[in-house]
DNA sequence: CAAAGATAGTGTAAAAGTTACCCTAACTGA
DNA sequence: TCAGTTAGGGTAACTTTTACACTATCTTTG
C-alpha cells in the first residue's frame, strides 16, 4: 500500500577519481517518450522516510548501503502538474492528478564500489556527468542542483568526501576529489599547504606501490580533526 | 481541504538580547490534559509548504512575515502513534491513525518585535527557554534538538540573524546583534568595513531620528547579498 | 546660546593568510 | 641508462585581517 502524496527522491553523486556524476535513470517507455528522472518513489504505508530512500534506491538501481542525508522537502502544488510529466503519469499512477511532496536525499560514493543495474520502473540506470545534466523529469533538475550546493557546503567544510577515498591515499587524490566536486582547479603547492597546516590528513610512513612514476607518500584522515 | 498525511511544524526562536527561547503553545483540554507542543498543523490541498507553515504558524500564534526555513522532514511511521497523543489526536483529527509526515521549519525572531497570541486550537502561546524544554507532543522535541542544531550551524557562518533588525537599521544594532549571538565584541571599524566591503547591507539615505546624540544612518539588507 | 553628554564615523600600519609560479626527485619500463 | 611519469617543495607579491584613537554631529541642560 502505497502512499499516494509522499515519495522520496535520491540525488546520487558518483566519483570516479575524475569527474562527478549523478545517478539518472530512463523510465520505461511510454509512447516513444525517453524520460530521463532520479531514481524515486512513493513511500509505502508505515515506512519511515529513510527506509524508504534506501528501498526505492535498491529497487531501481539495485544500489544500497548507501549513507543518504536528506537535502529539502520539495512541495510546490503543481510540482507534478506539468504538461510533460502527464502520460508518464497516466500510465504510471492511479491517480495521476494527485499532488505529490518529496522529499529528497543526496550521497556520494566511489563509482567503482558500487554497480546500479536498473529494474522495476526503471529501464536503464546510468551515470551522467553533473555539469551536463539532461532535462528530467518533474522538477529534478532543481532537487539535483539543491542537493549539488549542500554537497559543495559540506567538502568545503571537509565534512564529507571521507566515504570515498581508500583508507590511505595520496594528496593527489584528496585534491582531485575537491576539484571535481567544487568544479575547479586548486595550485598543487597551495593546495598541500593548507590540508597539511589544518591537519585535515596524517601523513603516514608508507608510500604508494605499483605504480610506475615515484611512489607518493600515503595519508589517511585525521578523525579528531574531521569530528569538529 | 486538508492532507491528512502532511503537516508542518514551526520552531520559532526568540531572542531577548538574553535568552534564547522557543515559541510553544498550549493545545485546548482535552480532559484534564494539558498538552505542549510546536506550532503545527496539516497542509491544505494544493498549498505550498513553506506558505503552510507561514499560515499555521499566523493561525495558531499570530506571528507573521517570520522568515522560516525548513530544517527537515520526519517521517517515522509511529511519530504520531505514541499513547500520550491518542486523546488529543481522537478528538481533533478525523482519522487519529493517520500515518503523519512532517516538514520542520524554524525561525529566529527578536522576542520584542513579535507578541504572539494564542488562537484556533492553541490556548496559550508563551516562549520557553530553549535549555529547559518540557515534554512534548509527539515528536517535538526532537524536532526542536535538530532545529536547534541547524541555527547553531547557520549562527557560527553568519548567515543568519537578518530577522532580528528592522527594515532600516543602523550598522551598530548590526554589531551589537552579532556581539550577542556569538557572544564576543568586535572592532567597530573593522565590523563596518567587513560589513559594508561584502556588501550584506545597502546605505540607505536616511538617518536615525528621535535620538539625543548624533543620528546614524540608516541601512537594509542586500537581498541579493544574502541569498547566496 | 554655550557647554556637556552621547553615539557616529573614519584611516593607517603591521600581521596574517592567500595566491602565483617551476624545477628537481624518485620510481618504472623499455 | 634513458625516457616517461607523477611527487614534492619555497618564496615573493598580493590580499585580508587586525589593532588602534580621534573628530563630528546631534540633543539636552544650564
Amino acid at each position: 500500500m502505497i502512499n499516494p502524496n509522499i515519495s522520496v527522491d535520491c540525488v546520487v553523486f558518483g566519483f570516479d577519481g575524475q569527474n562527478l556524476n549523478v545517478l539518472l535513470i530512463e523510465q520505461k517507455d511510454v509512447g516513444q517518450m525517453r524520460r530521463l528522472a532520479l531514481p524515486g518513489d512513493h513511500l509505502e504505508e508505515d515506512e519511515d522516510l529513510d527506509t524508504a530512500a534506501q528501498r526505492v534506491l535498491k529497487e531501481l538501481t539495485s544500489l544500497s548501503g548507501l549513507f543518504l542525508r536528506q537535502s529539502g522537502a520539495f512541495g510546490d502544488p503543481d510540482r507534478v502538474k506539468n504538461i510533460k510529466d502527464l502520460p508518464w503519469l497516466q500510465s504510471n499512477r492511479s491517480n495521476p492528478g494527485a499532488r505529490v511532496i518529496t522529499i529528497a536525499y543526496y550521497a556520494l560514493v566511489k563509482m567503482e564500489d558500487f554497480n546500479p543495474s536498473a529494474s522495476s520502473f526503471a529501464q536503464r540506470v546510468f551515470w551522467q556527468g553533473v555539469y551536463n545534466i539532461p532535462e528530467l523529469a518533474f522538477d529534478h533538475s532543481k532537487i539535483v542542483t539543491m542537493a549539488l550546493s549542500k554537497l559543495r557546503q559540506e567538502i568545503s567544510e571537509l565534512r564529507v568526501g571521507h566515504e570515498l577515498l581508500p583508507e590511505k591515499f595520496t594528496l593527489t587524490q584528496v585534491q582531485s576529489l575537491h576539484e571535481s566536486i567544487l568544479n575547479s582547479s586548486f595550485d598543487k603547492r597551495n593546495f598541500r599547504k593548507k590540508v597539511l597546516n589544518d591537519s585535515w590528513v596524517i601523513p603516514l610512513a608508507e608510500k604508494q606501490t605499483g605504480v610506475f612514476h615515484k611512489p607518493a607518500r600515503l595519508y589517511s584522515w585525521n578523525k579528531d580533526r574531521l569530528s569538529i
